[in-house]
DNA sequence: TCTGGGGTCCTAGGACCC
DNA sequence: TCTGGGGTCCTAGGACCC
């Protein structure tokens, strides 16, 4: 099967609609203002010479690029662009396409030359957005997905059990999909550095770590093993959320029950959008760097309104009065509709 | 004055039931 | 007088991805 992943996908939308900043550094971020609270959505190629890359504070990213543009998140244009992309996917001969966000699929195909095939795709979308993008092919959805990486920029690269450790072996394991800065951390704690060690590790250790599941899952990982199917299911989301980062922290009671009351109303906006019950809820606080605070709450299912706000200021009510707040979040997990998924389960194990 | 916002899934531990 | 063991549900928290 082959990925697909457009090359700096928000910075190219955004350089074709203003196209005198071609060649310039691109910061994409919050309301483009780099004196507020946040972090840069993607920079473009000559931004990240700078050691620009998403998820860095957008204060931080201004003060490493002097000159560069800095832009407000536009949510519309990028979804309007990733779905023009997805439908020259999908208009591909024989494709199954499986969209894993704004600017990325996996695309499930029978063919001889998948690098041929590649190419075509990749020409299709470049008529049809005037963006380019990069294309793994793998024997699994794992090294597909990996391999993409490679391809960067523009390019095609293909990924196999033949070639798999030739190439990723003794990368570190934090390269691999899944694996973020603590589990590789936990790792090395076991003597796992690189990707060939975990491909080879013992069982009895990971799974004292991590427990049987993941910790099999994680060598499955360093294998590069795993699904091969692309699926096309429709999603079905299983909640809405919302949260704000306050550019002042909050400490009122009756600010922080504004601020809790205006998210839920946003969120049950959405919820109603899809015309599903509320069956759970969720409240995300944090009252400084490093100090998150979660609480849940099943409540029985129900479509009114009122009741959810209720059950909602119970979480609420949790909140430590005396603790200046920085980012408050609100959740609804919804019912799943019947049958929803039946027989496709997408959990990480699964893949 | 370091740390967005939208998601998904997994696990540990307590409560509760039989 | 003492107190097993299995199963399920719920909450909180952790981790990862784009």
């Amino acid at each position: 099967m082959l990925h697909v992943d457009l090359d700096q996908f928000i910075a190219a939308v955004e350089v074709l609609r203003h196209p005198e900043l071609a060649g310039k550094p691109v910061i994409v971020g919050g309301r483009g203002d780099p004196t507020e609270r946040a972090v840069v959505s993607t920079a473009s190629y000559e931004a990240r010479e700078y050691g620009v890359g998403s998820g860095m504070p957008l204060r931080i990213a201004a003060r490493k690029v002097p000159d560069a543009v800095i832009l407000p998140v536009d949510h519309e244009a990028y979804n309007a662009a990733s779905e023009q992309v997805m439908a020259t996917l999908r208009a591909q001969p024989g494709a199954v396409v499986q969209v894993l966000g704004w600017d990325e699929a996996f695309v499930g195909v029978e063919t001889e030359d998948p690098e041929g095939y590649a190419r075509r795709m990749q020409q299709a979308v470049l008529d049809r957005t005037r963006l380019h993008c990069s294309v793994g092919i793998g024997d699994t959805l794992v090294r597909a997905k990996v391999a993409t990486g490679f391809g960067k920029p523009r390019g095609v690269f293909r990924l196999t059990a033949e070639n798999w450790l030739d190439v990723m072996g003794e990368r570190p394991t934090i390269d691999l999909w899944g694996v973020g800065s603590k589990v590789s951390k936990r790792l090395a704690g076991l003597g796992i550095l690189t990707v060939t060690q975990l491909a080879a590790a013992d069982e009895a250790p990971l799974i004292g770590e991590f427990g049987p599941n993941m910790g099999l899952w994680y060598r499955q990982l360093g294998r590069g093993d795993g699904s091969s199917v692309v699926d096309d299911t429709p999603w079905v989301p299983r909640g809405h959320s919302k949260e704000t980062t306050f550019q002042v922290d909050i400490v009122e009671r009756a600010q922080i029950e504004d601020a809790a009351r205006t998210l839920l109303d946003q969120v049950l906006d959405e919820v109603a959008a899809d015309d599903r019950p509320v069956v759970g809820l969720g409240l995300k606080v944090r009252y400084a760097p490093f100090l998150t605070k979660t609480f849940t709450k099943k409540i029985p299912s129900t479509t009114d309104r009122d009741a959810v706000v209720e059950k909602a200021m119970e979480l609420v009510a949790k909140i430590d009065p005396d603790r200046p707040i920085r980012l408050l979040g609100m959740r609804a997990e919804m019912a799943m509709p019947d049958d929803a998924r039946e027989g496709h389960t997408p959990t990480r194990s699964g893949w």
